[in-house]
DNA sequence: GTGAAAGCGCTAACAG
DNA sequence: CTGTTAGCGCTTTCAC
């Protein structure tokens, strides 16, 4: 096997000139029959390999997509990333991955990779954009979709879900159990996806003629240890809660752990109800009721929108909503002194 | 804002050849100081951006590597993910993400990707080398770098723990408790990981003269799911363990969740271990004693290493082994009928 | 310290 | 259908 045979070679080794290779291997309709094989067979017994470089900066695409997140270690984005992977192969695509950290800079770096003609398009789930200033070209003008967190005032395409239905719909479960102390764990705010879910929770609560003194509301940031302090904090009142509904599984847990830690039982003496419907959730003891959202189909969808930009310069939809699903299991049931 | 400045741009702008510029904004110490300024400046009020491709292409370098996994929803992944992320940034690298989902010739593909010129190196985590004839130059001539898994009779660096010695300590500290009739619920075997998993767990018997009836070593392939089936095997016997060592956490969840599905709790009527100390195992009800791996560590130094090997040709460290730690948390305790 | 020239490996006009 | 030619944008000899 050569190291590394070219175009050239295999050009030379059929005896036609390298623009017939190169159409040959590319799948041109017009190399006839004899020598298309032929060639096929000379790049096969080569061991041919097109580099990808060469071919990149002539056809000014790299074949490649960029998934932004603020935190990889969130599992949270698992099965997005499946999704997301699977539609960039069958593409023919390989996928970049980039971690933001909730760092300004970064996120404009990998913006500007997109100039670099490092990755055709991106897929942004950091729920922001860089500053103008820090951009090489405007955002606007790059491939990118945005997906699970919605940002405002742009006109990427979006793929996500109702967040605010989707949380109204968790404390109306509560609701109809018969809780009427309902507390919430929100994300850290402003951020869009928590803003939402809290608005929902607000919604719910408003519509059933609920109160929602200020000390049931409180923040944390999406982390098991956050929402095991504010499940603290929520128990350490004269009235707590009788039921929480926190903004991710994630920070359910965390309260969980809280409660556990005084001795209080879910739900016999609280219930709770996470976010996400994580892999595990279904697992937990008691196993948690959740929303669940369609994270595969939310990364597929994305990279499919990602491909009619890259590919057609538009796409058919500017917003898709995905539907969410609640799942009841065990950590919620009807107030003990009912 | 031009659309692309290119290097010949900045030339123009600045009077002075492209070699010049190239020179300047590389950093050579052969440019004179006002020069020098006068071209950074140009460059950056053009928003200059280098072509990646066109470097690429003439240095015959991509400035990112690979990494190759089984399956990208593992939530094991995530923080190795992490620490590979970063110490590749910190090194000018950028890192795509490889999902073989077990499937041959998808991972002889992403080896080919090397020879392509797409990534200069790989941190392999599928614990398998393709078959050599599907590949365009042999393995053992790529910068590779293998992690978590061992693959015998290979020649590339490996990042592991010592699985068997770490499993061998989670049956130990079951036996101390008093446990004598303990099961193992191992990973797909004959997988590397999971054999010698099954052997710590052999050898802590053996040491403790404890029977290995056929019965109590039961296989499943890490998911959730297959550790619910062997569980609830297991408690279908007419002698069912008092312990249970599972060869990861998702199947000791599912475990227990078998055991819960039959009224039994943990740890008053089974004790359970797992593998691999999950964030979210901490939050577990009961919190999941565990076999804890330094994950990000793990990932980190897998990294340097490949950069050994990119940028060295050699790397110090064939073997580099990494300590675990047996956390101790709540669903261990002594047998019930001592 | 700087410039001219070549070429990395590929694809795409344009001719024929 | 096939070959010739040019050039993507960059770095790197080699001269001066």
């Amino acid at each position: 096997m050569q190291s590394k045979a070219r175009i050239k070679d295999i050009a030379e080794h059929s005896g036609v000139s390298p623009a017939t290779v190169s159409r040959a291997l590319n799948g041109s309709s017009l190399v006839a029959e004899p020598t298309l094989s032929r060639i096929r067979e000379t790049a096969r017994r080569l061991g041919y390999r097109p580099n990808v470089n060469a071919r990149n900066l002539r056809t000014q695409r790299s074949m490649s997509v960029l998934m932004l997140v603020r935190d990889v270690g969130n599992p949270f984005y698992l099965e997005v990333f499946k999704g997301i992977e699977a539609a960039a192969r069958d593409a023919g695509y390989v996928v970049l991955m980039g971690n933001t950290e909730n760092d300004a800079e970064r996120e404009a770096e990998y913006f500007n990779m997109l100039d670099d003609g490092r990755a055709d398009g991106m897929i942004l789930m950091t729920g922001t954009l860089p500053a103008p200033e820090r951009l090489v070209s405007a955002a606007s003008e790059q491939s990118v979709v945005v997906a699970l967190e919605m940002i405002e005032n742009s006109t990427f395409p979006h793929v996500i879900i109702d967040n605010e239905r989707a949380a109204a719909e968790a404390v109306e479960h509560l609701i109809s159990l018969g809780h009427r102390r309902i507390a919430h764990i929100a994300g850290p705010l402003p951020e869009e996806m928590s803003t939402r879910r809290l608005a929902g929770y607000r919604r719910a609560m408003q519509a059933a003629g609920l109160d929602m003194p200020a000390e049931l509301v409180r923040t944390g940031d999406f982390s098991l240890k956050s929402g095991e302090l504010q499940g603290q904090l929520l128990f350490e009142q004269s009235e707590p809660p009788t039921a929480i509904f926190a903004a991710n599984d994630e920070m359910a847990f965390g309260a969980i752990q809280a409660m556990a830690a005084r001795g209080l039982t879910v739900p016999e003496d609280v219930s709770v109800v996470g976010f996400d419907d994580l892999s595990l959730s279904k697992a937990f003891q008691p196993p948690l009721t959740t929303v669940s959202q369609p994270r595969i189909e939310i990364g597929r969808t994305a990279m499919l929108r990602l491909l009619d930009l890259i590919e057609q310069g538009e796409t058919s939809q500017a917003v898709t909503v995905l539907g969410t699903e609640l799942i009841i299991r065990g950590t919620t049931a009807p107030p003990r002194h009912n």
